[in-house]
Order: structure tokens, then C-alpha cells, then sequence
DNA sequence: CTGAAAGCGCTTACAG
DNA sequence: CTGAAAGCGCTTACAG
């Protein structure tokens, strides 16, 4: 590809002027700045930003590391990222750390070698050594959706609360026997928290919960289909169920309704995430947000901050929501 | 941060066999080897990428330019493309072109000044000025999931011989007044194509096409509601339609359904793409598939074979297949 | 087995 | 208004 030495051969003045006048630099006459600029045109130039990196030592670009789950809020996290990434001239690289994070170590090493300016690590959770890595690390790191033991930064919804407020809702709505499906027990972020949220709101309201209420799974479609299959056999039968998630919810909701239940007059459903499927489930999925778009763009806005002040990024719980709609 | 410059003085040796034991080069002793590795252990050094980028002018990455659009099957081509890149040891750097593609041409530029070693666009659609501008670009360009007037290689599903199955698929299951929904008219490559194959099957078949049973939108669930709305009304009513998104049918079929009719013993109803949420509409969607991970995985895969044998790429028609669930 | 040196393509004081 | 030169952090022939 053409360099900025091409163009000074061309047109006959120094690379460092075609530099100027490239960036607009000021400095140069008008007749030199068309020179250059006609020449760059004519030879179909493209800046070499490795190179002025380099120089520089500032890529501008934000690293982006993210699980391989064909989740529906992937999207949002991604586009809220780019979004004020690009708005101040940062480009963002993605990478996927397997299922359960597997090569986080990797990819976090590929990141520092790319001499990312930020790193934003979403919905994973982190092992010892990983966190160890991050602690040396010279550039901000922020976590989405997600946080670890210590004290890197992070974005999210306060779980427990959320999985509170998510059973309250439906305790409001007259439901006294509440069954919580689909949550990973041994996930100590997204997990544990939203069961100890419902645990909790039964028992302010002097609600018992029997231990089979309690249906584990993966925070997928299967684990609500699962779920709601258990529920049905169960003895004391509960009439409304949060679940940990909007897949887990439509698990629950379809196999309801195969079942014979109405919803939500025989079986109340509230779901979790508020991604697009919940207005698009019939009923439509009342569910509690997780503001995806928002923790992406906040992160990098945070971010930036960071980088442009040398100060630490402040962790935030964003607020989370109910959207009624028609399952409860 | 720490260069191979710190190591060599740590180490007393020079940058040179720094670099040749940091990049296993072999040549240099085992003692040295050893203090190199340790101390750039202890100093925590990241390889600068983008200075042996520079070097080699071969920065291993690849672009992937995507439209703002908040979809479903986004994850999956990302996932594709990132999952082969990764493999050969590509990164990706992923952009926002805006609903309509608005600044396609600047995402280009700046993925030539990050000297990308190919670059993939997704389904979008070009104008002539951003054709030109491709065209005059020194490292590969690959389509998914859309295609241009030019020979820019593609890889995409046949959209008309897939709406052509579709529609063929709804006749050979009994239907005869068979509708259309959600099309955008406009759109040269996911909308009209559409159309002409559904027309064609309905021709072949000798069935006659009413005017109203096509119905325009954007390939949104808003659509779809817009859609059978519309069918309802008509003196004349479809009791099948093809949907030319998952989304769409997922609107075609919750509005059927308020409406007091069955699917699919009333109205039958296939879609388009087969996302995640086709299996979890209740009924389950019957769709023709976009195999978007398959797409986005192919197109680096030829996009490296591309750079390393510097051949052109060859344009690919993925098989579409029809995913058979419960609503037709 | 090791080092000095050139060079990748820029930017930016410094000097005029 | 313009240029010569240094330098960002690497890699890699070349020489020993």
C-alpha cells in the first residue's frame, strides 16, 4: 500500500509536510496542502494507523472479550460498546473466551499485546489467576454484567435485588406459592444472588418455599421446559414462577400451556433479561431488565474517562426495571 | 509498558536474541533462554503487536463491518467469523455501519488504516460510490448474507429459491391462498428476491396471487402484526403465510392467534432465517434457514485461503434447508 | 550462539 | 512555511 513517502516523492516536499497536511496540521500553504492532498487522493492512500500508533503509543482501540453463548442480548452489549467507542474515535476488537471462559488467560494476553487502551470483559466469571493477570494489567479494565472478588470495576444489576423485586411483583399480583426456575447454583454472580432474592422476598412476606420450587438448570429454554415439567408433577403445585432468565421463562410459559394451564390465570410467569423475545412471547413476557445496550456504552464512557484522566473507574449498579406485559 | 529493550538490559543480552528466544526461534543457548523468559516473566511484558506488525506488515486482523440492527442471528455471524479467525490466529475488529449503511464508506477507510488483512460485510447492501471504493482496495472483501451489482464474491443463501421452497413447502401441505408478509420492496437483495420466489411457486402451482396477500414491511415482528392484521380483514383470507423473517411470523402468529384463530389448523405459517427463537415460539416455527454461523465461519475461511494463496475469492451459495416444527 | 544495524510508516520537536 | 532527524518497538538478514 502507498505510504506517506510516496506521496512526497509525488509531489516533491517532505514527508513530515505531507504528515501536516494530512492531519491538518496547519502550517503548510494552500498550494502545498492541494499538492498533497490530490496526490493522496490519485494514489488511493490510506494512513497507516499501526504505524502511527506506534509513534503515538495510543491505538485507540477498546478490546472486548466475550463468552460464546448464543444469547440474545449479545447484540446490545456489542452495539452499546461500539457505539461511543466509535462516537470517540476508538475501534473495538472482539474476541469469544469459550463457554466457561476456558482461554480468558489467552485472551486477555492477546488484548495487551494488541495494546488495547481498555478492556471490557462481559458476563464471565473470573478464576483466581485470571484476576491476578488483570491486577497487573496497565490499562482499565471494566466488567459487564458480571463482577469478581476484587475490586476491578464493574457494571451491572444488582441481582438479588432484582430477583427480589422480580418475586415481590408477583406476590403483589395475589401468587403465594412461587417456584424459581432455570438457575446455575454453582454461579456465585448470576446464580446464587437471584435465588436468594426470591428466597428472601417469600420470607418478608411469610411465604414458605418448598425445596422443590427451587429448579436448577443453565438459564436456558430446556432448563425452563425441565422445570415447568417438575412443577406440574409436584404434589403442591405452585401458580406462578419467576424465571432466571427470558429463555427460561418461555420454557416454562410453553410447556405451561402444552400442559393445558392458561397464562397467567392458571400459572404466572415474570422473566429476566428483557431481551426482544419477551415482547414477542404469547402472552407477552412480563420480565425484569437487564439494561444491555446501556452497561455497554456506560462501560466504555467510564472507560474513556479513565484513559483521558489516569483516574479508577467507579463501579455502578444500574437500575433495573419491571416491564408489564401480559404473563402475570 | 515494558519493552524487549528492558529485557535485553535486565539480561544482559541484546534485543535481538530477546526477540529470537521470546518468539522460540531456537539459536541461542539454554541458560539464556531461561533468563529471558524469566525476567520477562517478572517485568510482565506484553509483546508490542502493533510494532511486529509493523515489522512484518501483516497485522493479522480482520474487519467486519455490521448494520445497527438490534437482530437475533447478529451473534451467530459474529461467532462464525470470530470462532475461524481466532483459529488461525486472526483477531477481529467489528463496526457499526448504521441502519442503512449511511457510513459505510468511513468504516471501510478506517478498517484500510488499521490494515486489516480482509475485511467482511454483513448484510448490507452497497451503493455504487462504496462499490468503487471496495474495488480499489488491496486486501480482500467478502459479502455475508447480502450481495452486490459488482463482483464483489458473496456468500449468501439463494433468497428466491429459498422463498420459492417456502411457499412450495405451504402448498404441499395443503394450502392454496397463501400470503406474504413483512417484505421491504425497496430492498433489492432480501426483499423483492423474496417476493419473485414466492410468485413463482404460487404460478407453478397454478395458484392465483391476490394483490393483498402481499404485504410490505421492514422484516420486523411489528410488521408481522401489521401484516395479519391486514390478511384478517379481507373478504378473501390467506390460510397460509409465508413470513419472510422469524420475527415477522412470530407477529403473524401471536396476532392469528388474539384473533381467535388456530395455528396451524386455521393458519398455517413458515419462516425465515431459523433463529433461536423459532424453536421457542409456541407453536414452534416451521422456517427456512440462514445458516449464519456457517456464513460468517466460510467467509474468513476463504478469506484466508484468499490471503495466503493470493487468489480471488469465489462467491458461495449456501444451502438453505427447511427447519420442520408445528406451525405449518 | 550472539550482536549491530537497518527498516517497517508514521509523528514531532527542533531549526531555519 | 518547510525539512532533516530521531524515535516508537519490534524483526531479520548479515556477520562473526
Amino acid at each position: 500500500m502507498p505510504t506517506i513517502k510516496d506521496i512526497a516523492t509525488m509531489t516533491g516536499v517532505s514527508i513530515a509536510t505531507v504528515s501536516r497536511v494530512l492531519n491538518n496540521q496547519g502550517g503548510y500553504s494552500e498550494e502545498t496542502r492541494e499538492k498533497v492532498e490530490n496526490a493522496a487522493r490519485e494514489i488511493n492512500y490510506y494512513r497507516n494507523e499501526m504505524a502511527a500508533s506506534l509513534k503515538k503509543s495510543s491505538a485507540r482501540i477498546i478490546g472486548l472479550i466475550m463468552p460464546n453463548a448464543p444469547t440474545l442480548f449479545y447484540g446490545d452489549i456489542v452495539e452499546g460498546i461500539e457505539t461511543v467507542a466509535s462516537r470517540n474515535n476508538y475501534s473495538v476488537i472482539i474476541t469469544h473466551a469459550g463457554q466457561d471462559g476456558t482461554n480468558l488467560m489467552d485472551c486477555v494476553s492477546l488484548m495487551a499485546e494488541r495494546r488495547v487502551e481498555g478492556l471490557v470483559i462481559a458476563s464471565m466469571s473470573l478464576n483466581k489467576s485470571v484476576e491476578e493477570q488483570i491486577k497487573n494489567l496497565t490499562f482499565p479494565v471494566v466488567l459487564v454484567s458480571t463482577c469478581a472478588g476484587t475490586d476491578i470495576p464493574f457494571i451491572k444489576v444488582d441481582d438479588e435485588s432484582a430477583a427480589y423485586d422480580a418475586t415481590n411483583y408477583l406476590i403483589e399480583h395475589g401468587h403465594q406459592e412461587i417456584a424459581i426456575a432455570g438457575p446455575n447454583l454453582s454461579d456465585q454472580i448470576a446464580g446464587l444472588p437471584r435465588v436468594t432474592g426470591y428466597r428472601r422476598a417469600m420470607t418478608d412476606h411469610g411465604l414458605v418455599v418448598e425445596p422443590e420450587w427451587i429448579h436448577p438448570g443453565t438459564f436456558s429454554f430446556d432448563s425452563g421446559i425441565a422445570a415447568m415439567h417438575a412443577f406440574y408433577n409436584l404434589a403442591h403445585r405452585p401458580d406462578a414462577v419467576f424465571a432466571v432468565s427470558d429463555d427460561t421463562a418461555l420454557g416454562v410459559m410453553n410447556t405451561a400451556m402444552n400442559l393445558g394451564l392458561r397464562v397467567p390465570e392458571d400459572l404466572a410467569v415474570i422473566g429476566y433479561d428483557n431481551t426482544r423475545i419477551a415482547s414477542m412471547a404469547n402472552p407477552a413476557l412480563t420480565a425484569v431488565s437487564q439494561p444491555f445496550f446501556e452497561m455497554g456504552a456506560k462501560a466504555v464512557q467510564k472507560m474513556i474517562g479513565a484513559i483521558d484522566s489516569g483516574r479508577e473507574i467507579d463501579s455502578e449498579i444500574l437500575h433495573h426495571r419491571i416491564f408489564e406485559r401480559r404473563s402475570v
